[in-house]
DNA sequence: TGAACGGATGTAATATTATTACATTCTTTT
DNA sequence: AAAAGAATGTAATAATATTACATCCGTTCA
C-alpha cells in the first residue's frame, strides 16, 4: 500500500551512526572543548556549518546552536533524515527537545535554502549547494544578500533566497535509500518555467522527485533478494 | 514552518458539497434505485466510473463497490481531497469505514493509475487521464492491456500500467487550492527520462509539483486580503 | 456439493508526522 | 534599564498512515 512509505533502509529507526564523511561519529565522549559543537561534527562537517552561518547572517537570518545543531545532524547523515530521526539525535546527555524545536528549526533551514524536503519520504537533505560553497570561494551559488538574485536560472539548477523560486530536484533510490540532488543543469527548472508561462501560472516553488533504482543497486538487482539495503550509495 | 502545511482554503474540514460537475450534490435523500451509487454522483461521474471500471477490468482488476466510491467521491471533488475527508465523506447512514478501508482502495487507485497522490497536500485528485477517457472513445492513453505501453512517452505526457513509469505533473495554487495536472506535452518527462539516463538512474515513478498562483488568483493578488480563499478555479 | 483458496473488507489498536497555544528566555534596540 | 522582537521550552493535540488479525465472499476444483 502506497509503496514509498514502505519502511526505507536507510531510514529505520536504528540510526546506525554512518557518516558521508568518513569521519568518526564518536557521539557519546566529547570533550569539554568541543561542547559548543555538542554532536563531534566532523572537520569537514564543522566547515559546511560555518559556511552556512556566514551564508544565512547575509540573508539576515541568524544561525543559532539550535539550528545549527540540526543543519549538522542532516550534514553528517548519510541518507534523508526524518524530522522524529533528529529529535532522537538531539536527545543527548542533559537535553530533551520537543517536535517544535526541530520542526522550527528546520523551518528556519528551509527558508534559508540550506536543506531540502523530500516530500515523498517526510524527510530532509542538506542543500548541494552547501557542499559546493564549501569546496571553492567564488561560486555560481555565491550570490550577495544585499542584491540576491532575480528570478534568473542559476547554474546548479535550483536557486535560493528570498526573492527567487526555490526549486530543487532529486533522485531517490529505493534500494539504497540515497538521494541524490541534481543541480548540475537548469534544463529541468527552465522547461518547467516555460510550461507555467504558458498557462499564466506563477511560480513560487518546485519540486521533482523521482523514484528508482541508482545505478549501484540496479547493478545489483538480482542477486540475493535478502542482501539488498546493505549497500551504500549516495 | 513548512509552509504548504498551512490549512489549504480547499481542504478544509467544512467539505463544503460543490461540485466540479456542476451537478447537484444531494448527499441526502438518495433513491433506492440510485442506493448501488450511493453518493448522488452526477452523470458525468457515473459516466467517468463506467470508464474507469472498464479500465482496471482491462488491467485485471476489480472496480469494487468501496473503490468505486472512493474514485467518485474523489471525481466528484474540485480540489484534492485528503483520505480522511474521503473518511467523512463516506460516513453516509450505516456505514461507519476505517482508515485502512479508504487507503487500501487509494493504494488500489493509484496503482490502476486513476489517481494521483500530491505529495505536499498528502492530497489525492483524479488523473486527467480518466476524463480524456471519457471524451471521446479512441484516444492516445488508451492502451490495451494485452500489450500495454512499453516505456514510451505517450502524448499526454504521464504515462499509467504495469509497465510504463508512473509519472505527473501538477500546478498547485496556494491561494484557491486548485491543482492542474499538466498532461498535455511528454517534455518534462522526456527531460527526466534524459537526465536518469546521464545518470544511470532507473526511474520508477515521478513527480513534478510546482506550488504558486494559478493565474486567476495572481490577478486577484492585490485585491483585499482578507478575500483570498473564496475564489473558484481549477 | 463443499472444502480450499485468494481477494477484499471490517475492526481495533497504534505508529508516524506535524501543529497549536502559551510561557519563558535571550538579544537587540531605544 | 526598559521595551521590543526573536528564539526556545513545554504540554497537549491534530493529522496522516500502518499493523495485525478476524471475517466475508466469490471462485476453483476434488
Ligand atoms: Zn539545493
Ligand atoms: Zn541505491
Ligand atoms: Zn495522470
Ligand atoms: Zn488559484
Amino acid at each position: 500500500m502506497n509503496m514509498p512509505r514502505t519502511p526505507h533502509p536507510a531510514r529505520s529507526r536504528n540510526p546506525a551512526p554512518a557518516t558521508a564523511d568518513g569521519a568518526p561519529v564518536s557521539t557519546g565522549g566529547v570533550s569539554a572543548a568541543q561542547a559548543a559543537d555538542s554532536y563531534g561534527f566532523s572537520e569537514h562537517t564543522r566547515g559546511l556549518l560555518e559556511c552556512a552561518a556566514t551564508l544565512c547572517a547575509r540573508q539576515g537570518g541568524r544561525m543559532t546552536p539550535q539550528r545549527r545543531d540540526v543543519l549538522g545532524l542532516i550534514l553528517q547523515a548519510d541518507a534523508p533524515v526524518g524530522a522524529y530521526d533528529l529529535l532522537e539525535r538531539l536527545r543527548v546527555s542533559d537535553r530533551r527537545p520537543a517536535p517544535p524545536t526541530v520542526y522550527r528549526a528546520l523551518d528556519f533551514l528551509l527558508e534559508h535554502g540550506l536543506i531540502h524536503r523530500i516530500e515523498r519520504l517526510s524527510a530532509f537533505v542538506p542543500c548541494t549547494h552547501l557542499s559546493h560553497e564549501g569546496e571553492g570561494d567564488t561560486h555560481a551559488h555565491d550570490f550577495p544578500a544585499s542584491q540576491p538574485m532575480q528570478g534568473g536560472a542559476s547554474a546548479c539548477g535550483h536557486e535560493h533566497g528570498a526573492c527567487g523560486v526555490h526549486a530543487a530536484q532529486f533522485l531517490i533510490c529505493r534500494a539504497c535509500g540515497g538521494v541524490t540532488e541534481i543541480a548540475d543543469t537548469p534544463r529541468i527548472l527552465d522547461m518547467l518555467r516555460t510550461v507555467c508561462r504558458e498557462k499564466a501560472f506563477t511560480m513560487q516553488s518546485a519540486s521533482v522527485e523521482v523514484e528508482g533504482l541508482c545505478a549501484t543497486c540496479a547493478g545489483r538487482q538480482g542477486k540475493a533478494d535478502g542482501v539488498q539495503g546493505a549497500g551504500t550509495e549516495q
